[in-house]
DNA sequence: TTGAAAGCGCTAACAC
DNA sequence: GTGTTAGCGCTTTCAA
């Protein structure tokens, strides 16, 4: 493997004008550049980033936590985060948790041992006391979950409202009777159950505590909340979930046991992914503009690193949230 | 941030010896050993992994090759991948191609400039030369899309048997005008088409070119196909697709268009994602043995780093396919 | 069992 | 404009 030295040989320069041209410094002759272009091809030359990066003291990397892949959300907060880092000649390290404390400690090392110049969380795990004990090695944002202790940036809907404005709807399409399944775990699944409480007590309704699912998340999830709803003696005529998934397991384990929906039980999914759309009946939902989020978190991101601005650590930025009405309820 | 200097003061000892902890060498005493890691915990010390990686050549980091995550076949193989990879103190860097041949290069750059000890391609954009010209700069496998030519090893499915078997469930179940809806530009897509035409030669049916749907790849590709097979004179009464998201796109249009599924037009898909249950009605589909094609690609690579076995450069693993049938054909 | 010292490949003062 | 040189933080011979 070539180095830069063998290239300097080679053209019969020193090491740092072919480093200057490396990095595209001005303040090189055409001629030398020239020299120096030839012999790297030549040589088949190409900088040794491990180096670059101990002298440098950059990474040009960020790390994404995400709870996992396969929970579609993720690659389309990906999405965002992704265009935005790329236009800035930075990459992203996505680092699975899979719901796991250890794990995400182990990630959050990577900005310890300077792997990356930066972390985003879109899930926590670990209490708010172990995470924010790493504020020091680097910038870090919250996006998608969030702390109200959280002495970092955060980039977040208004969760309190999204779920508020989807069981208001459920309550305007006629129902009084309404189950909630959600999180219980993160900060965003207690505003959600905020957002249902209000929205419910507004209308003089009842929250009925043992229609209440807690921490829910996968299609398999959405089966079995329905199958123990429609065991009940006196049941609820409207599910509102946490997530499309949930309510698309719902949707498919009512046709198992042939309960309609929206005649029989009303669903309300939370995200619009792609399978909103693709249900029988369609899913009526709350959308997340999750790129969007992805977009506004990168470039704060950037911002930090560049110390361009001033960000205030209590700095939050909220973005708009709103209902999909489709035939599920 | 401390470094291995600062520790080692601290500690009244060498670099030497923090490193031989750090690294857990043996013949390091108890006693000193405790002084190390006293000083490294009071100093808050964490190793540099620039520096490691410097020094030692390596990354302990494998790219992943992807067009999008946001098909959610690949966050099921990269499932597989992470498994094996962290199991050996892996990372997995996953790189979205989005189809570019330009962002290929740039990702197979990583290679070049050590960022990472291998590289895993699941979508192959570029020529067969341009990629193996990288042959030099550490090992690389196929997984999922593959070529012929390869001189890498591959790790990969019998395309040709599965598009075989699908078509050939299609046949037996009394269909004879069937659609082809795939990929032409991979070799994989060439290949399910052989199989294609081979199940439909070898039960002398024909093979109608103006049924054949080119390189269509998502959910609204799928409404497209079956919007255009609606305006044809004389229609197949099945269609094969390439994947469970052209085929959900199908079924979703039928339902638009007020055309039965299967009884109109049956739909074959592939993959078996979580969707093809969820959709009604449920998608009889190909299954690919995603997560262990996964596990064994990674094996594979951590393998050739290892050196542990010589891998014949024409290495080709190839898994187990088969039909699942539900209620779409 | 421990330490001294060389060097991985690169960049950036600084000097010319 | 270009070269010399120090050093980023670490591991690993080699010698003791």
């Amino acid at each position: 493997m070539a180095t830069i030295e063998d290239v300097a040989k080679k053209a019969g320069l020193s090491r740092s004008t072919v480093s200057r041209v490396i990095n595209r410094h001005p303040y090189v002759t055409e001629e030398k550049k020239k020299l120096v272009y030839d012999a790297m091809r030549e040589l088949e030359y190409y900088p040794n980033s491990s180096a670059q990066r101990l002298r440098t003291q950059k990474t040009d990397t960020i790390a994404v936590l995400v709870p996992r892949l396969t929970n579609p959300f993720f690659p389309f907060l990906i999405e965002g985060l992704e265009m935005v880092a790329v236009d800035h000649g930075f990459q992203l390290l996505i680092c699975q948790t899979h719901q796991d404390k250890e794990k995400e400690l182990s990630f959050l090392n990577l900005l310890q041992t300077k792997q990356v110049d930066g972390l985003i969380f879109t899930s926590i795990e670990n209490d708010w006391d172990t995470i924010s004990s790493f504020k020091e090695c680097g910038p870090i944002i919250l996006c998608n979950e969030y702390r109200s202790e959280a002495t970092f940036p955060v980039v977040r809907l208004n969760q309190v409202k999204g779920s508020y404005l989807g069981t208001r709807h459920l309550i305007e399409k006629g129902h009084q009777k309404i189950a909630y399944c959600g999180g219980t775990t993160s900060e965003l699944g207690i505003d959600r159950e905020k957002g249902f409480r209000k929205a419910v007590k507004e209308f003089d309704l009842e929250v009925r505590e043992d229609w209440i699912f807690r921490d829910p998340f996968s299609i398999e999830c959405g089966k079995r909340v329905l199958r123990e709803i429609r065991a009940m003696e006196d049941r609820p005529t409207a599910i509102f979930t946490g997530s499309d998934e949930i309510a698309a397991g719902i949707i498919k384990e009512a046709k198992n046991l042939g309960v309609n929906i929206p005649e029989d039980i009303a669903v309300i999914g939370f995200d619009d992914q792609p399978i909103a759309e693709l249900m029988e009946p369609t899913l009526t939902t709350i959308r997340q503009p999750t790129k969007e989020m992805g977009q506004k978190t990168m470039e704060l991101m950037l911002a930090m690193l560049n110390n361009q601005a001033i960000i205030h650590e209590k700095h939050v930025i909220e973005l708009p949230i709103q209902v999909i009405s489709r035939e599920s309820v």
